[in-house]
Formats: structure tokens, sequence, C-alpha cells
DNA sequence: TTGTAAGCGTTATCAC
DNA sequence: GTGATAACGCTTACAA
């Protein structure tokens, strides 16, 4: 690479707009090129630095200090480049600044379904934080598969993401050694992780199981059922019911194996859930359902068979969703600091990117429950 | 620059790794620069196609193609990329690969609001479709306004999308300039527009209200109260608003204005329009729900009141929501193809973006809607 | 089939 | 305070 290389690429680079009052000292054999280039960025909002830089008669550090650290530049240059970038419609090429930077401003979050309201208020809550503070969200599903996490935090840090927050608290190891090499804040939530990658913000599943057992326990119900939702890779599940267990065990309760209830998700699945549990044990008296639409469907079906809540049967639910709280009787449930989680998750994380708040690594934060007591118990 | 420049850059960038068998002829002055970058990528997820291709011993011309065109390498090369991508467990940098190459993989999607099921369901489709094209998804919400929606635009379209999804089909002249000027496909949803942007996926608003309307009328109800959410900024909600009143005229009712119940939204809402709808009119029929909870939170409070439905009143809501199957009376709904519209402007988008399939230019899909006719009317 | 060189659009770094 | 230059990590274009 000699000087008359240096140039050419040089003109070639330049010759594509004028600026007012500056000769084209170029335009000798790359005529081709600039065509096909100045068309592609016809509109504004696909010029580039360089653009601008020429129009306002200055570098294009000065436009790029301009635009993201205003005050490292005199009044006169910024008002001239901030003048350029609207004239031009110019938006600043986001690949190019995480590229040339190292930093990123994505965001990468991994639920298991994104129709689940159960999540979309934690994402409710990440989303607000996140685009406040100039981070854009990645979003992407992975059921209830480890490996389907594997792959897209596989590609999430393919696409460089800032940081990785994943409602899911088990991981390949595979996973696990990739966040680890990649350095990337991370902040899982779904449950108290046992063994957390980095920081984590939820309730305890077990916990919160526990407590409503230990709430029917205390009124006095001696066969209470739990419908448990599918357990297999899901520790949330499976926490619920431990927690559920352990409360029979405080309570002095033999747990009988046929009130655990596995079942769907769903309403129906709520419905078949009361069915199972009365024919299995007809005396049991209180049904604790491991999710928010498996109570609504076991309250309509107890309603169906004309049972008294709590007379025949008291009914309890892991999550407070609105319908809960229309029905007559209205349902005891579990409140869920969902919103929250997602609030404090991103603050975390952003907090790890922006100020390298390093102290809050291996931080467990545990946002509690709360019972909401209704006629239902 | 002059060749001992070129040089010297050539052996700090080469100086990372010391590929087996392969003496390390540098190391003069820039011990420093490479014990930095060295540690920066200590873990093989933040190595560079280099640092593949050094230990492959190819260049990263074939590392780049044995990645993304396998077949346009020969079968050893191939091996030996593979091999050394594994050893390293380099993940391919997604910025870069989109800088340099102008092709995008990231898909915008800008939503009212990410925890309303409206949406959800549509983001399950576009989430599903998008993820299996290898494209990944950047949500962000907009509530219902214009002018954020717009920022939105902006910063999607600096991240470089390759295209862009709104559910929304009103926006500001910036906006749809912008949209135009970068020359990235966009597909709307929510309704069906007037004034296409591009592409649109959707069912209609007015339409949908009117069937459902004539529906009741034609069964014979004469005084149809219509509960209508906030109509500021929503198209839809006025669009739905049209279709009732357009339905009343070809029924050869008066529309009258007391019967168009302004409401919130929720269950709460739903039962201050039953409460709004007999006060205004004693002798009202029927009640058509512009949304699904409202029709939920309606019928609980009709319940309250001891009233048949549709002995004292029909009910009918305009989304069919899991819940309104499983109350009794079951309630008329109109289903909308929600996963539908996802899958379709998520396949239509991609289309564009990959096989240039322009032909799809202007489309406008009207995916349509169903009556379920269910026991409240 | 493989490699070399230049460039994608920005920022870091170091002069001035 | 401003600018020139190299670099970020990859792909395009072209040469071998």
């Amino acid at each position: 690479m000699d000087e008359s290389d240096t140039d050419t690429k040089k003109a070639a680079r330049e010759s594509g707009d004028t600026a007012p009052g500056q000769s084209a000292a170029d335009d000798t054999q790359n005529g081709l090129l600039e065509n096909a280039s100045a068309k592609r960025r016809s509109g504004g909002v696909n010029a580039r630095m360089r653009d601008v830089a020429k129009r306002a008669g200055v570098s294009t550090m000065t436009v790029s200090r301009a635009l993201s650290d205003p005050d490292r530049v005199s009044a006169e240059m910024r008002e001239r480049v901030i003048t350029a970038v609207k004239e031009i419609g110019y938006l600043p090429n986001h690949l190019a600044r995480s590229l040339s930077s190292t930093r990123s401003t994505t965001i990468g979050l991994i639920v298991p379904s994104v129709d689940n309201f159960i999540y979309t208020q934690t994402v409710k809550g990440l989303s607000e934080v996140i685009r406040r503070s100039g981070f854009q969200l990645m979003v992407a599903e992975c059921g209830h598969d480890e490996d389907e996490e594997e792959e897209v935090i596989k590609t999430f840090l393919g696409h460089r993401v800032g940081g990785l927050i994943l409602y899911n608290t088990e991981h390949t190891e595979e996973a696990r050694a990739m966040i680890r090499a990649s350095d990337v804040p991370v902040v899982e939530s779904g449950n108290l992780p046992r063994r957390p990658l980095d920081m984590a913000v939820s309730y305890s599943n077990s916990e919160a199981a526990k407590a409503m057992t230990l709430y029917l326990g205390r009124l006095g119900y001696k066969k209470i059922a739990f419908a448990c939702l599918d357990t297999r890779n899901n520790d949330r599940s499976r926490d619920r019911r431990e927690g559920y267990l352990e409360a029979l065990k405080q309570l002095g309760q033999t747990p009988d194996p046929r009130l655990i209830i596995d079942t769907a998700r769903g309403m129906a699945a709520g419905a078949e859930a009361v069915a199972h549990a009365v024919e299995a044990v007809p005396e049991v008296d209180a049904l604790f359902c491991g999710g928010g639409l498996l109570a609504a469907g076991a309250f309509f079906e107890c309603q169906k068979r004309g049972w008294n809540m709590p007379g025949r049967i008291a009914l309890a639910s892991f999550d407070d969703i609105e319908m809960l709280h229309h029905l007559s009787p209205t349902v005891t449930t579990l409140r869920l600091p969902r919103y929250d989680i997602g609030v404090r998750a991103a603050q975390m994380l952003i907090s790890r990117i922006l100020d390298r708040a390093d102290h809050l690594k291996g931080s467990v934060v545990d946002l509690k429950f709360e019972i909401i007591q209704r006629e239902s118990t």
C-alpha cells in the first residue's frame, strides 16, 4: 500500500456529497462506485457521519463528539453539527458504534414463552427501564428447554448484547461456560437460584407455596390438594411442590400422593384437577392451584358442581390474576412482584453495564410475595 | 502510511494467539496492547475470526466462507475451520457481519404494550417464524402515542434493522418519511390501513364490529349498547365504533349516543359499563363489549345483579379470550386470527428481506375473523 | 478453491 | 478544542 493507493481511497470516500463551497477534487475513476452508494443512502436516514461532517465543515470526530458527548465540543461546532444532522436527516449507525466502541446498547431477554402473562408483566417492567436508559431489548423464547436456551444465548452473545436476562435458573454446562467466558452481566429470574450465574432477582417459589399451604393448614383444612404444573424441566414447578410438601410436614400432616394432581396448563386443566382430586380423595377440603388459570378453571368447575367455596372446598391460587378478584366468592391468591422483578432486574443489569457496579455481582435479590386473603378460603 | 507501518499493524494483530507449530515472529513493541486484547477475549466466545483462521492455518476469508457458505470451500478446509471454531469456542460477531455486509438479521417490533394478551398472541406468531428463519427480534413499546412510535422507529433504524413490524397503522409524517427513506420493509398490523406504508396483515376492526352488531340485531335485539374503549389516538377503537354504527344503520336502528359507553380497559371497567348502560337506557337488551376483559367484567356484574343472559341482557365480546368460554352462560365472541397475523406478517417480511420479494410490496392481507356464537346471545 | 486488499461507519488514541 | 489515523471484526470484490 503506497501513497497513491491511499489517495485513491480517500477520493472515493469523499466524493459522496459536495459541501457548499468545496470543490470536488476527485471523480476520476470511481463514478460507478459512487453512484451506487449515493443511491443507497439517498435518504438521509442512511447517510454516514462523513456526510454530516462534510456538510458541517468539520471532521467526523467532531460530529461523533457533538452527538455522543456534546460538552467536549465548542458551542459553535455543536450548533453546526446539529444543524447538518437535521438537514440531512442523519441517523447514527448503532452497529458501527458498537463495533468500534466494543460497547453494546442491546440487552437480550430469554423467556419460556412470550404470550404468557406470567412473563409479560416482568417484561413490561424490564422494557420500561431498559428503554428509559437508552438500551434496546432483544427477545427470544426458549420453551422449557435448556438446550434451546443455550442456542439463544449463543445467538445473543454473537449479537454482542451488553447484558442478558434469563427467566430461568437452570442452564446447560455449555451455556454457563459461554456466559462466564463472555463476561457479559446476567440476571436470572423466575426463581431464586441455588447456584447463581451472576445476579438474580425473583421471589422464592418454594417459600411462596409453603406459605400458602401453611395458611390453609392453619385455617383448619386437613386434606389440601395441590394442582401441580409440569415439573419436568421446570424448577419453578418443582419448588412449588417442595414448598407444599414442606408445609405439610410442618403442619404435622402426612403428605398424600393422591392429593398432588399433575396438571397441564390452562383453565380446562384446572377443571380436570378438581375432578381428579375429588375422585382420588373424596374428603378433600382445599385445593391449592399452582397457577392462576388453573385456579380459574377449578373455580368454574366447583361452581358447576354447585360446591360452596370454602364450604365444600377451599380454593387458593399461586398467582394473582385479575379474574380471580372478580369471581364470587373472590379467590385467595399469592401476589407475586412480577412487574417489580422486571424493573429491579433491569436496573441492576444496567448499573453493571453503565456504572461497572461490580459490587452487584453475585447479588440474589428476593422480592418476596404476599398472600391476598379472600373469600374462597 | 508506508511499509513499516503496515508491518507493525499486522504484527500487532497476529500475535494474539500462537498456533501449534508456528513460531511467533513478532512481539517487538506490542506487548502491552497484546496483553489487553488477549485478556478481553480470554474466553473463545470473544475470539475473532482471525484467531480461528490462525489456528486452522487458513485465511479469514476461508473461515468466513466455511461458516456462512460451507459449499464454497473444500471439504478439508471446512473440516479444519469447524475444528478450530469448536476448539476456540468462537462465536461470529453479528455486529461486524451486519456492518460489513450491510445486511441485518434483526427485525424491530413496536407494540403499544408488551403485557397485553391482545398483542402477545401476535408476538408469539412473529417470534416463532422469525427465530426459525435465523432472525432476531427487537421489541419496544410505544403506548398509544405516535410520537413515541416515531422515536422508537428512529432508534430501530439506527440499529439498522432489516425489517419493521408496527402494531399500529397511524404514524407521524416524520415517521413515514424516515421509513420511506430507509427503504426498510415494513408490515403494519392491528387494523387494515387506509394508507399502507408498505405491507399490512390484519383483520378489519370496523368489519368485525359491524358483523357482530348485525348478528345481534338479527337476533332481534333492539337496544344494543356498545362498550367503547378509548378512541383517542386509537384508530382500532374508532373503527370498532364505526362498524357498530354502520351496522345499526343497516339494521334500520337509530343510533342512540347514550348506548355508546366510553370505558377504560379491564374488568372493572366492564362492570361499570353495565351500570352506565342500564342507567342511561333501562331497556337496553344487549351489550357488545369492545374488548375481552371488558366483557368478562360485564359478565360478572350482570351475574351479580342476578340478570339472566341473554334473558335480561345479551352479552357479546370483541375478543375471544379463554375465560369467556368457561363462564356459564358461555359468551359469544369475535375470534380474531391474532396468532396467524403474527405468522403471516413475519413470513411476508422475511420474504421481502431474504428473497427480495418485491411483488409483496403494497399487499394488504385481510385475515378476517369469526363470530363464535355461544349461550350469552 | 483460496487469498489479498479495501471497506462497512463508527470511536479510541494521540497529536496539534 | 479539533483533527488525523488506526482499529473494531467481518465481508465484498477481485486477483491468483
